[in-house]
RNA sequence: GUCCCCGUAGUUCAACGGAUAGAACAAGAGACUCCUAAGCUCUAGAUCCAAGUUCGAUUCUUGGCGGGGACACCA
């Protein structure tokens, strides 16, 4: 319908005023006084054509009142000009949903003759390091990630989603190996100010490492033993919660095994060719800053090992040179924005464009409990596991919950509040338009046995069906809200949209009859279409379309 | 000290540089002989401060103030 609509402006203004090249938006007023779609280009074309807005608007309006696409063109406030579409129009997009069925609004339909090869895209979200099982933090990065890689599946995306498990350093090597051998009692040196990992699950993990290796091994064994608690901690806390979560992989990629692989050290040698690494003071560096980074970064300690950053250059190399990715898009926490500048730089030493590594930085969820915030510390033990939330809340709501926020914004979860509000959550509003939708439908099928088939909406117009106007309207922005979402990753609007669908439907349902009335016809079939609609949209967040409630 | 994010009704969140700053919850009022009242309708209530950019700034720039996070030869 925008596209539609864009292309309409773009020839009136060629014919016009000559001119090709101009920006405008085009957009839904938040009032529909303003008309259906409302552009600004009379304010932008003003400088060039050295006219007034007001001016520009009348001629504009003036051409594009000819299109019979509009009800209406009209200019308002100085120069906007607002359309007001043509009912028949509406008509047949209605049509056109009950015919795509869940595929409207995916690539497929819209560009059913681009043969262009899709775009390789892999998504990275989560990645929680396996010394734990998932924090509350981890809700975040796991449900956008999940709702982002649907979204961008829908519009065209070849998607590719991967788990990365950081399961080669210190942190499991080291810290989590002396944690289990600490909890089976065992002897060893702890320096000070080093803090291991605490509480139930790794007595738990230890017990179990104990049973099945016996304690002998466990103390002559070092690295390994947190090798195999890491192991442990993936299958039996992180993979089930992902698997019960809704959270779907195609790729669990274990640091371990870039190394293993010898992607290290081939990757050290092209830098090294490339000349991008000096050494100074016994280490090596590697020049960052030539890439825009604000310092240079050690990559090999004195010590002859690699730093982090060389396991991520080998997995930038393996994920856009070995496997060839066209686009990565990684979630991470904001405590990790320090890095993008290493990363962009290590992009460019290995000369893959910068703009295909797609780094999406998410601000820190902190969680409240009885005023107080919780700080989270796996070291301490104290921490809350997103699957007790999970299961307090429940899975719908707290996907809601999460996918509901923009990256940007910080979080603060009041646990005690989310409980006792829980049965306020917006997703119970939208769950509702679902089960009143499948209500509805249920009883006429009972009634009539058999759902009208013809598939075309008629007389429609402003005098008896403001509603079915407005649902109609909202259902027509899905899809031009999933290219938008591919395009800036805002997955919080999916979550936005699918409430305001809800609510224009619940106002639809309140003011119009269905069973019984002369447009029960319409109506059963806007009912159908809205429900293709709501259902694709909760699909997209992972959220289930109750049938009843 | 340097870098990143945030500051909007009492509270939680919206608003590609656009028109009267939208919702929800909380407060107050209203409507069911009819498809689910977890819904609908109405009332009251907000842009942290100061300059700048321009036809127009919650949005962009600069400087404050306030909150959060990051600045390792750890990961």
């Amino acid at each position: 319908m925008k596209d539609l609509i864009r292309q309409r402006i773009n020839n009136a203004v060629k014919k016009k005023f000559q001119i090709k090249d101009f920006e405008c938006s085009l957009d839904v007023p938040d009032n529909n006084k303003f008309g259906d779609y409302s552009t600004n280009l009379a304010f932008a074309l003003a400088k060039k054509t050295k006219k007034s807005p007001k001016e520009i608007a009348e001629a504009i309006a003036l051409e594009m009142a000819k299109i019979k696409d509009f009800q209406k063109v009209e200019v308002a406030g100085g120069g906007f000009i607002n359309f007001f579409i043509n009912p028949a129009i509406l008509e047949k997009a209605v049509g056109e949903i009950l015919k795509a069925k869940r595929k409207y609004g995916s690539r497929a339909i819209n560009q059913k003759n681009n043969k262009s090869k899709k775009q390789k895209t892999m998504v990275e979200f989560l990645s929680a390091n396996p010394t734990g099982p998932m924090t509350l933090g981890n809700g975040r990065g796991g449900f956008s990630g999940d709702t982002l890689s649907n979204v961008l599946a829908l519009s065209g995306h070849n998607i590719f989603r991967e788990y990365y498990i950081n399961d080669a350093g210190n942190q499991v090597k080291e810290v989590l190996s002396k944690s289990v051998k600490k909890a089976l009692g065992i002897d060893l040196k702890i320096e000070e100010g080093e803090e291991l990992y605490g509480g139930a699950y790794i007595e738990e993990i230890a017990r179990k490492i104990k049973k099945e290796k016996g304690i002998e091994w466990v103390a002559k064994t070092h690295s390994r033993v947190g090798v195999l608690a890491a192991k442990i901690i993936l299958q039996n806390l992180i993979k089930k919660d992902v698997k019960s979560f809704g959270i779907r992989y195609d790729n669990w990629l274990s640091e371990e095994s870039l190394h293993k692989k010898g992607l290290l050290d081939k990757t050290w040698k092209i830098l090294i060719k490339k000349n991008m690494v000096y050494e100074e003071e016994e280490a090596y560096w590697l020049k960052t800053t030539k890439y825009g980074d604000d310092k240079n970064r050690v990559i090999k300690t004195n010590e002859g090992n690699y730093t982090y950053l060389m396991g991520d250059i080998a997995l930038l190399y393996d994920r856009f040179v070995l496997r060839k990715f066209d686009k990565v898009i990684v979630f991470v926490g904001a405590d990790h924005h320090g890095y993008l500048g290493r990363w962009y730089a290590a992009c460019e030493m290995l000369g893959i464009k910068k703009d295909r590594l797609v780094i999406i930085v998410m601000q820190i969820v902190r969680a409240i409990q009885s005023g107080e915030e919780v700080r989270m510390s796996k070291r301490k033990g104290t921490f809350i596991t997103l699957r007790e939330v999970v299961e307090d809340i429940g899975l719908d709501a707290a996907r809601y919950f999460f996918i509901s926020r923009d990256f940007n914004t910080h979080i603060d979860i009041d646990l005690d509040l989310a409980k006792e509000e829980n049965n306020r959550n917006p997703v119970y509003y939208i769950q509702y338009a679902s089960a009143r939708m499948n209500s509805v439908l249920a009883k006429v099928r009972n009634h009539k046995r058999r759902i009208t088939k013809h598939k075309k909406i008629s007389n429609l117009n402003d005098q008896n069906s403001k509603y079915e106007l407005d649902l109609i309207k909202k259902m027509l922005e899905w899809p031009g809200l999933i290219s938008e979402i591919a395009g800036n990753f805002q997955v919080y609007k999916v979550a936005n949209y699918a409430y305001e669908l809800a609510g224009v439907f619940h106002r639809f349902y309140d003011n119009c009859r269905i069973i019984g009335d002369e447009r029960e016809k319409e109506r059963l079939l806007l009912i159908r279409a809205s429900k293709i609609i709501l259902e694709s949209v909760l699909r997209v967040m992972g959220i289930e379309a109750k049938k009843k409630m």
